[in-house]
RNA sequence: GGGCAGUUAGCUCAGUUGGUUAGAGCGCUACGUUGACAUCGUAGAGGUCAUUGGUUCGAAUCCAUUACCGCCCA
């Protein structure tokens, strides 16, 4: 065997087993008869993206399901595929063009998206590239893409279907629109953000008096399209003008005054303009009163011919001029300071205005209706289980869908509109006579496609063809999605909506909401608040399992992940740790081959061996118990502790003094055992560091070539291994253990110096157990001499000096050659004793309390009184000793 | 404004049906390079469990209140 070296190679090890994976097809997967399977389709990144933490996150979590599975004996699958994106796709492509200066209509609809084709083969799907880095054991043979034929017929077969069943509608509505990209964004794709602006109050003429009203606004340039002014009927103030008209400046137009409860009489004057086409509020309020809707503004935001003189300016120069010219008219009250919420778009950042377009709706309230009663009913389960509450506020009070885009890139609508007739066609295919249609010019919402991708992914295809569709039989319902929280409605409950309707069934069993990733001050993690660490950059320099690991042992669930790269030597560390424990047993066994060990001679377990057998069992039920639980934090910690503290700190210690002599008896045997527990830590291991531990696995056999750690199966948990009499025994050894070192260090005594000690103890128990393993408390502790006596008058302390101390029910007397600290110990006695006598007070008080006595369970009491009594007997000892 | 979470060591967090002298990792201090590992080992210091009140024999844990941070919706 070669040399193991004492750091673990990432970079190369990555690029081997990534190769090694993705040539050998491993993780392909085909529906196998009565082989149980977990299937899940990754959510599909965007594929202008690059990977971020988030979707290590994500995608490391699918991963640890899906190898998990796959070493439980299912057939697992998992789909990968991107989204199209249709704004940001779109995006990057026209800044692309407008770097030569020119507008995707230079180039007309055709040519552009061609362009974009272009763009996505050439330079899209950067993530997959870093999926792979990653590590993530999908099937790439199922990659999928929101806009491939498949799932392109899809989307225009739903739409299709849904609109024949009247459930999409054209209307007339208030959207989000936004100026930059020139579309309407739907609800889910916008943010608000606090600005401070000024509140102009403007005086409006009464038609038949010389009294005025003065509303309140931050939008004057929006007068032109005001259609009523409104108070609020209980407003003793205004009453008197009920049924009157005021006189809209510039245009002189009458318009009515109306009461409505929507106006709130503290905010401004109490007088509200309204504006039925830019403002939603404005708009139902217009709807309840029979307004008008007067556009005063075009697509991209300038002053439109219902202005006046105005028309064709800028929003902001409109607004400068229309005061100007208020003043002058002396119409102008007063400016003041106003702080509120403004929407922006999520892709363009630009400020959103609310426009009244004609847009495609989804209604929604059917559709919701099964896809409640499922989650209700628990055959779909969140966790963490508080976004059940949010799934069902926005699902009860659930908004109508706007599903067109003013964009080139995405699915057309299939709706076309005669030219002459103006009738309306809505089919999968164009019309026959497609020269007399025009098509609708709008792209349906990404989610429109989004919202079918668990069907898509395996080949539905509404029809008859489904039911011996072999694929969509088994993989669906898929078992597990995991995602973000922010997309709960703009996907996980759309694709609920959807798999109720196209498949009379859910589409996944589980979901999992996993952390929000946040930079180290809780902010969260964005390109333009520049708080980014490069997640391929860390890959790079800690590896990527070290990375792995740590964002899994940082992300509880439910909690955000306050995440710097620092933190990224947790992972690393571990890693370094693991791989040294592995190089070490590897060396061991290596000295063993050349050595003359006598035949098999039967090896009897001892109390390490028994004890390590229930620490691991416990562990492996630990770990399983809490990814079952989706606690994938605490399965990671539960790992580590036991591989870290149990295997590293205590087991292979040990074993080192047991096989001192690689001759004796058993020591064969023991080396054996401890690589059989190696490689069963390897194995559970793998779903969350699957490059090193495969890496591991290989040097551990020569002979594994062309095989997986990952298709092994994992052992199963003996819970009747478990035993808690040995842990506490064992745990008895430790604190002897660690008293002993801990005493040599008060007195300053450096570890490498060998000392003497005698215990004493009246239990037999305990100088029975301290006589069993004098030897590894030697070597642990480097003593000279060790050993447990009964008898206290052998300890001479009248003519030795020693530091004395009480671990368990024993005295332990370390001999000092006249360089004992007294005054330190004393001190450390005296603190321990203040401690305990606090204690056995609080016990005191407790056990001479008759309800105490009366109420609690006699468990309780029992082990209270167990508690006092030991507590007593050590306070004795410390007493004695420090007494003199 | 409505809803939902949270507040435990310097930092990040465990503490799941009420019974521990409240734990871990990182950081800090001291010592250490004995043939797995200094990306390490050994030991140590460090907490009125946000506030106030209540329920209980007993509260970090249950209830209420206040304060403060965060998220979602309008």
């Amino acid at each position: 065997m070669s040399e193991i070296p004492k750091n673990y190679d990432f970079t190369n090890s990555e690029l081997k087993w990534q190769k090694f994976w993705n040539d050998s097809k491993i993780y392909e997967s085909h529906p196998v008869k009565d082989k149980p399977k977990f299937s899940v389709v990754i959510p599909p990144p965007n594929v202008t993206g690059i990977l971020h933490f988030g979707h290590i996150l994500n995608n490391t979590i699918q991963d640890i399901y899906c190898r998990w599975k796959r070493m439980r004996g299912y057939e697992v699958c998992w789909v990968p595929g991107m989204d199209h994106a249709g704004i940001a796709t779109q995006m990057v492509v026209e800044n692309e063009l407008s770097k030569n200066n020119l507008t995707k209509h230079d180039l007309g609809r055709e040519k552009f998206i061609e362009m974009v084709w272009e763009w996505k083969e050439k330079n899209g799907g950067t993530i997959k590239k870093q999926l792979i880095k990653l590590g993530a054991s999908v099937d790439w043979s199922k990659e999928r893409f929101t806009m491939d034929e498949g799932l392109s017929s899809n989307v225009r077969k739903v739409f299709v279907d849904l609109y024949k069943k009247g459930l999409i509608y054209r209307g007339n509505r208030i959207v989000n629109w936004d100026p930059v990209s020139k579309t309407a964004v739907s609800d889910d794709e916008i943010y608000y953000e606090e600005r401070t602006d000024k509140l102009y109050f403007i005086k409006y003429k009464l038609e038949d008096s010389e009294d005025v009203l003065t509303v309140a606004t931050t939008r004057p340039e929006t007068l032109f399209g005001d259609t009523a002014v409104a108070v609020n009927p209980k407003d003793k103030r205004y009453n008197k003008y009920k049924n009157k008209n005021v006189i809209l400046p510039f245009l002189n137009k009458i318009i009515p005054i109306i009461e409505d409860d929507y106006v709130e009489i503290e905010f401004g004057t109490g007088v509200l303009k309204i504006t039925p086409a830019h403002d939603i509020n404005d708009f139902e309020v217009g709807q309840r009163h029979n307004l008008e809707a007067v556009t005063v503004l075009t697509k991209d935001s300038k002053l439109n011919e219902n202005t006046g003189e105005f028309a064709g300016l800028e929003i902001s120069e409109a607004r400068t001029k229309i005061l100007e010219r208020l003043k002058e008219l002396n119409l102008l009250v007063k400016v003041e300071d106003f702080t509120h919420n403004i929407a922006f778009s999520d892709r363009t950042k630009a400020v959103i205005e609310p426009y009244l377009s004609e847009q495609w709706f989804v209604n929604m309230k059917k559709l919701a209706e099964p896809a409640i009663e499922v989650v209700k009913n628990g055959s779909v389960k969140f966790y963490p289980e508080r976004y059940y509450k949010v799934y069902f506020h926005w699902m009860n009070n659930i908004r109508d869908w706007c599903i067109s885009r003013q964009l080139w890139w995405g699915h057309q609508i299939p709706i076309w509109y005669h030219k002459t007739t103006g009738e309306i066609y809505c089919e999968v295919n164009e019309p026959a006579d497609i020269e007399n249609w025009n098509k609708d010019e709008d792209v349906l919402d990404t989610w429109f496609s989004s919202w079918l991708w668990p069907l898509s992914v395996f080949g539905w295809d509404n029809s008859e063809k489904d039911l011996n569709n072999k694929y969509l039989n088994y993989y669906y319902p898929t078992d597990f999605l995991s995602t973000a929280p922010e997309i709960i409605f703009l996907w996980v409950a759309r694709m609920i909506m959807a798999g109720m309707e196209y498949m009379k069934q859910i589409p996944f069993k589980e979901v999992y909401f996993h952390s929000t990733v946040r930079d180290g001050e809780g902010v969260k993690m964005s390109k333009t608040l520049g708080n980014y660490s490069d997640a391929i950059e860390l890959m790079d320099k800690y590896g990527t399992d070290a990375l792995r690991f740590t964002i899994v042992y940082l992300a509880p669930l439910g909690n955000d992940v306050l995440f710097d790269e620092d933190k990224t030597q947790i992972g690393r560390n571990f890693v370094t740790k693991l791989w040294n424990a592995g190089r070490f047993i590897l060396m061991t066994q290596e000295k063993t081959e050349n050595s003359h060990i006598p035949g098999n001679k039967i090896y009897e377990k001892d109390l390490t061996d028994k004890w390590i057998e229930s620490r691991f069992n416990s562990a492996l039920l630990n770990a399983e118990k809490y990814l079952n639980e989706y606690r994938l934090n605490e399965y990671v910690k539960v790992i580590y502790n036991f591989v870290w503290s149990d295997f590293c700190d205590w087991y292979i210690e040990l074993m080192k003094i047991k096989i001192s002599d690689l001759n004796s008896a058993g020591a064969l045997k023991i080396i054996d055992t401890s690589i059989q527990y190696y490689e069963n830590i390897l194995k559970i291991l793998n779903p969350v560091i699957p490059y090193v531990t495969e890496e591991l696995w290989h040097i551990l056999d020569e002979n594994r070539d062309n095989k997986s750690i990952s298709l092994e199966s994992i052992i199963s948990c003996d819970v009747s291994k478990i035993n808690p009499e040995v842990e506490a025994k064992f745990e008895k050894l430790k604190e002897y253990v660690t008293g002993i070192r801990n005493l040599k260090s008060e007195q300053g005594i450096p570890s490498s110096k060998k000392c003497r000690i005698l215990s004493y103890s009246l239990y037999d128990e305990e100088i029975n157990l301290l006589n069993e393993f004098e030897e590894y408390i030697k070597k642990l502790c480097n003593l000279e001499h060790f050993s447990a006596i009964n008898d206290k008058s052998k300890i001479n302390t009248d003519e030795n000096e020693f530091a004395v101390k009480v671990i368990n029910k024993s005295e332990l007397y370390l001999s000092l050659d006249g360089v004992l600290d007294k005054e330190k110990q004393i001190e450390k006695a005296q603190k321990e004793i203040k401690n305990l006598e606090k204690y056995i007070d609080s016990l005191e008080k407790k056990l001479s309390n008759e309800t105490f006595m009366a109420k609690a369970s006699p468990d309780v009491v029992k082990s209270e009184k167990q508690k006092y009594n030991d507590s007593k007997e050590k306070l004795g000892k410390l007493l004695s000793l420090t007494g003199k």
